[in-house]
DNA sequence: CCGGATCCGTTTCGATACTG
DNA sequence: CAGTATCGAAACGGATCCGG
């Protein structure tokens, strides 16, 4: 029996080459994911489980690892802590933001259960490439 | 045995009534639906069934049902074609057009199997409003 | 504690066949 | 042509356990 992949657990969907580039987000977690991470703050697996709408913690690793497959997020070790894990964006994850920030307004214009902040909402409509710029360049600070 | 809910059908996730506002598009196939709503000309039922990636007949009656439960989607009955429908976005679909824009966009640059001509995603770039403005009005010319 | 894997019942999906 | 019925397959997700 060949050794080769017959224990590997298939990570979804058949491994990472989907086809379709909206197919990634397929599904009820991984843009919640990519927003919490892009607009939240998130980087510990834990502020995943925790908040968010109650992502199981085997569902989050399996949509963590998708998207680290896909390029969109990386994985380090804390430097602080030791047996923490900091999940951040890659350039490629940082380009949804705009796409993310467009949504994050539709939201707040038709769902009155998403709390968004109104000065907020008026910031994307208004100076949107500028606030790109800058959650942008705070996740690139963090990052460091 | 009470007639109430029992026989009933549920739409999808328990009913229109969804929190989340990213939830709707939280499967594979909504987005898609929308996008080509908006940006490929599509109306009919057979035309999402034909092409896009295969959806199944049932799937996307159960898609285009629950877009219109939550009014992003409107049916009605085609005058020229009496046994045709002629599905369309409403406003607040419409309002989605930016963030599928943004999402062609990422699509494009970093997803090589989707084919977007490149002046296309130019006019994303530069002068995205008005794109968004121009998508807009020809919908609601066709919609007359 | 923390990230994550395993187990396993439940829900949802979706290919095909079928109906008005 | 728009949509429904059936039913096996796949994904979900809660509980629980594990190695560090």
């Amino acid at each position: 029996m060949l050794p080769s992949m017959a224990t590997q657990k298939p990570a979804r969907r058949s491994e990472c080459p989907i086809s379709y580039s909206l197919d990634i987000f397929g599904d009820r977690w991984t843009l919640l994911v990519v927003r919490d991470l892009a607009l939240a703050g998130k980087k510990h697996f834990r502020d995943f489980l925790d908040s968010d709408e109650g992502i199981a913690s085997n569902i989050l690793a399996d949509r963590l690892k998708t998207l680290e497959c896909f390029g969109i997020v990386t994985r380090h070790p804390d430097p602080e802590h030791a047996s923490k894990v900091i999940y951040s964006l890659t350039e490629k994850g940082m380009d949804l933001i705009p796409a993310l920030l467009e949504l994050v307004r539709w939201g707040a214009k038709y769902d009155d259960k998403t709390p968004v902040p109104r000065a907020f909402v008026q910031r994307i409509e208004q100076a949107r490439d500028q606030m790109v710029a800058e959650v942008k360049a705070s996740l690139r600070a963090k990052a460091t």
